[in-house]
DNA sequence: TATTGTTATACTCTATAACTATA
DNA sequence: TATAGTTATAGAGTATAACAATA
C-alpha cells in the first residue's frame, strides 16, 4: 500500500540500524554468551565432522570407547552425562554402521564392554585430526595464552556444578 | 549367578575407580568444555527462573521487549539466533499469559510491535533479580576478575562465529 | 534390593519448505 | 521481487517410568 513511501522506509531502516537494539543486558551475561559460544563452536565443528558422517555427540563417544576399551555403557553415560535410555539409540548407530561393538563384559554378564572396531578407531583417528585442528583455530581467535585461561575458568564452572547434576555417588 | 563373588565386584569396583575413565581428550578441549560449563550454568538458571515459569530462552525474549519496546519479530529472531517460525510459538506462549501483547507496527503493517504487559514487566523484574544472583554466584566461583576475563574470552569466539552463522547482510 | 541395558514416551529445541499479506 | 509472520513438519537432544536379566 501507500503509507510506506521510499522515504519513510528509508527512515525506518535507519531508525532501526541505528538503534540495533539494545541487548547489552543479555551480552553482559555469562549464562547467554556461554549458550552463543558454545552453539557458535559446536556449530563449526559439526560441519567439519560432517564430511565423516558424525556428529559432535558422536565424537565423543568415540573419543571415549577408543582411550577406554571395555567400557560399560553406565560408564560412558555417567561420564559425559548423557542418560542410560539416550545411550542405546546411540551405541545403536555406531554399532550399525560399524564403528563400536558391544562384547561381553568380564565380571558382569548384564554389562556391555564397549570397543572399537579397526573402522571405528580409523574414523576416530580422521576426527581427531579435525578436532585438534578446529580447537587450533579457536585457540588463534583468543591469543596468545587464551585457550589455557578460558579452559582454567570453564573447569571452575563445570567442577561446582558437577555436585549437583552428574554425579552425587562419587 | 556365582562367577560374581563379593571379591570379585569388589575387585572390579576397585579397578574401575582406579582408572576412572580417560577422558582428558575431550576435558582439555574447548568445545567440550564450553559445552559442559553451558549446560551446567544453564540447568542452575533454569531451576531458578522454574518458581516464575519461565525458561533460560523466554527470559532472554522479555528481555530484549522489556528494553526495546515495539521491536518486532525478525528483529528479535536476528539479535538472539532464533529462526522465525520457530518463535512463533514461544511469543504466542508469552501472550497466551498475558506477559507480552503483539501491536501494530508503526511503519508496517506486516509486522508485529511487540511490548510487555504490566504483568510481563512484574515477571521481568523478578527474572532479573534471579538472573543478578545467578551471575553473582558464577563469578564467585571464577575468582577476582574471572568474569571479566571470561566474558571477554567468550565475545571473541562469538564474534568470529557471528560471520558463518548470524548475519551476512551487515 | 540394586544395577545394566532396554523400550516406550514425551517434551524442548532446532531446521526447512511453503503459504499469506504486505512492501 | 522481497520481507514479516505463519503453518506444517521433521530431526536432534533430553527426561522419566517401567521392565527383564543379572548382581
Amino acid at each position: 500500500m501507500k503509507n510506506g513511501s521510499a522515504a519513510t522506509r528509508r527512515v525506518q531502516r535507519i531508525a532501526r540500524a541505528a538503534k540495533a537494539l539494545d541487548v547489552a543486558l543479555l551480552e553482559g551475561s555469562l549464562g547467554y554468551m556461554l549458550r552463543r559460544a558454545q552453539l557458535a563452536t559446536f556449530a563449526e565443528f559439526g560441519k567439519e565432522l560432517e564430511a565423516l558422517g558424525l556428529r559432535p555427540g558422536q565424537f565423543g563417544v568415540l573419543a571415549v570407547i577408543g582411550r577406554n576399551p571395555g567400557v560399560t555403557q553406565s560408564e560412558i553415560c555417567t561420564a559425559l552425562g548423557i542418560q542410560r535410555p539416550n545411550f542405546v539409540a546411540v551405541i545403536d548407530e555406531l554399532e550399525g554402521r560399524g564403528l563400536a561393538k558391544r562384547g561381553a563384559a568380564a565380571y558382569d554378564r548384564r554389562a556391555n564392554a564397549l570397543s572399537l572396531t579397526p573402522a571405528g578407531r580409523r574414523v576416530l583417528e580422521r576426527a581427531e585430526l579435525a578436532q585438534r585442528a578446529h580447537e587450533a583455530r579457536l585457540a588463534a581467535r583468543l591469543g596468545p595464552g587464551g585457550q589455557e585461561r578460558l579452559l582454567a575458568l570453564l573447569s571452575r564452572l563445570v567442577e561446582s556444578g558437577r555436585g549437583e547434576t552428574l554425579s552425587e555417588d562419587r
